[in-house]
DNA sequence: CCCATCCATAACCTTGTGGTTATCTATAAC
DNA sequence: GTTATAGATAACCACAAGGTTATGGATGGG
């Protein structure tokens, strides 16, 4: 993953709104209705919001008659995921296993 | 990890420069005029750089004599990796251990 | 004390971002 | 063909982001 592309995923997670969209297709499809429905913003404003996701690869869309439904990819998440894990040798502990780092993460998420 | 940390530090790593000052901070601690060194742009433009990734807790700075040394603090990484890897379960293969996932990472890093 | 060095800060500029309202387009239903 | 609905697009606004140059402040050395 070259350095556009992680400009393009890490600015699309730089916010919350879209994480909270991302959160929210990761259960199911979701047309641009829903998702203005779970925040209190107007319509337009989502629309951006999909196309910088849409953008950044982190999720694509097809027509389903007149809506147009938004699926996760959630292919970049992997890609930044890897480039975060490269300095996992600087973070305080390490760990073999990633069932060890989730239980880890977990934790240490909860104690903030 | 709430929302305004991963604002901060998704925004962080949404920039280059700054992912390129936390590379070479991977390696040693540096004082500002090594890092304006690296990029070309002016020292401020670096020191900016700097507070920001300071406020997003992914560099502590102590003085030493007349300069000020940065040092990576990757906790926050970690807790970023965490908030990802919560999507594993969408990227198109699982993986149980991490040296799995980090040999996959770097095939597909490579192949792009 | 004076001076050089390292860095921060201020002021400014341009562009990008995140939101709005108003309107246009595409699809489906009748 | 008309109409209703879903969503995109345009125009606009306020402010944040990323850069610049100029200058100020802190530290160490002679």
């Amino acid at each position: 993953m070259n350095d556009d592309q992680l400009d393009l995923v890490f600015g699309a997670l730089a916010d919350r709104t879209r994480r909270g969209i991302l959160a929210r297709l990761a259960e199911t499809d979701a047309n641009v209705g829903d998702l203005t429905a779970l925040f209190t913003m107007s319509q337009p404003a989502i629309s951006k919001h999909l196309k910088v996701l849409e953008q950044a690869g982190l999720i694509s869309r097809n027509r389903q008659g007149t809506m147009r439904l938004s699926h996760l990819q959630a292919e970049p998440l992997k890609h930044a995921t890897g480039w975060l894990v490269d300095y996992r040798t600087y973070w305080s502990e390490s760990y073999d296993r990633l069932d060890e780092l989730f239980a880890s993460l977990n934790n240490t998420n909860k104690e903030q």
